[in-house]
DNA sequence: GATCTTACCGACCGTCTGGTCGGGGGCAAG
DNA sequence: CTTGCCCCCGACCAGACGGTCGGTAAGATC
């Protein structure tokens, strides 16, 4: 039984929730402590007790949230894939039904991919941000790109393809379809990049 | 000879520049209404007799310098041009070589696209940037899908493309390069992006 | 020269920001 | 029962923010 009046793991974790959802509204310059504190029921003294400012908890949103989302998404799913191409249009396939089922509202179609919002927002701005979230690009990058060259070993992909490149413009096409998708805030502006990234993964079978 | 005193059109044009340079830098919401009219060489009183608020500043470099930006780098080069995956390709060279003489502490490489940045960070946050952001990646759109158009007519695009659809994942593409691109904040992140979005369009070629 | 409009100045305002800090109480060890 | 650490509270702070407004004077109009 956890204690329920002293509980920091508890709290640590509901400032993280809370500021989570600010900054995937709001940005993380629009996002407001004062918010974050009021949403997630605490007080400013237990935010800077556990955190030592605004761009902390962001920072650990990065690597508590936001990495191991890319680990679930796309390493984990594309790890021991034999079938690389088949494996990545059925990520897109489980993000697309997601994304359909969501709330247009305060989901992806109107608020957009959090990791490129983030990354779009303060990688010029701090240094923090942005290696950690280079970081992440590059695990991203990497779990496709070393799929492709699996792929490749297996006769499955076409030889001439050079997987870090393909993969860099494939994070690219994502992060750009999600900037571009919020601005058109249109589920079908989603549905037909797809249909245009699984036409060129295709292009890339052997 | 213009006055030197007075000259409205000279004070606007140096508040629009001091506030791009701002919102390029720092965001529109991390950008400084002070930080603007020290730059500009101006006074607040003069900010607000040009403009009723910060947000319709922002409007107006949309208005006034992005869309033409626009129709400079793409709506100009695709019009009249008869083979238009050749002229796409031309227009990525010209940004390339564009990018390479930059100095790359404050241009393209680390702070990304103008239009994209303004686009990430504000379109779900207010309408009024999102309608005429909306507008801006539909005209930057509509070029390349009426030069891919014509060249099914002509014969120089396979007749299976959909223009709308490509224009649509291209625009996105590079929207997301220009986003990854900052976070990685690396030239040949751009150069090797560029490449694939090249073979991407010789694949459309007839 | 008188009058009126437009352009501009800069001190000032209320609000909100991220961040501080002295205090208080839960809880485990001694 | 006492001590001491850790968790948390919330009033408070300086500073920055976007925005206002009374005033000044240039320049056009008559």
């Amino acid at each position: 039984m956890s204690t329920r009046v002293r509980d920091p793991k508890r709290t640590r974790r509901k400032i993280l929730e809370a500021a989570y959802k600010e900054f995937y509204h709001h940005g993380y310059q629009g996002g407001s402590l004062n918010n974050i504190v009021k949403q997630a029921g605490i007080t400013k003294g237990a935010l800077f007790h556990h955190f030592p400012g605004k761009s902390a908890v962001a920072y650990a949103i990065i690597d508590e949230f936001l990495l191991p989302a890319v680990r679930k998404w796309w390493v984990d799913p594309l790890t021991n894939a034999e079938a690389p191409i088949n494996a990545i249009k059925e990520v897109f396939k489980r993000f697309r039904q997601r994304v359909e089922k969501e709330n247009p509202e305060n989901g992806y179609v109107t608020n957009g991919c959090p990791i490129c919002n983030l990354a779009a927002e303060m990688s010029p701005l701090d240094e923090g941000f942005r290696t950690r979230l280079d970081n992440l690009y590059s695990t991203w990058r990497g779990a496709i790109a070393d799929a492709l060259k699996r792929g490749q070993a297996s006769g499955k992909v076409r030889p001439e393809v050079r997987p870090p490149e393909e993969a860099a413009f494939l994070v690219s096409a994502m992060a750009g379809i999600a900037a571009t998708g919020k601005t058109a805030r249109q589920l079908s502006h989603y549905q037909a990049s797809i249909r245009a990234t699984n036409r060129y993964l295709e292009a890339m079978r052997a």
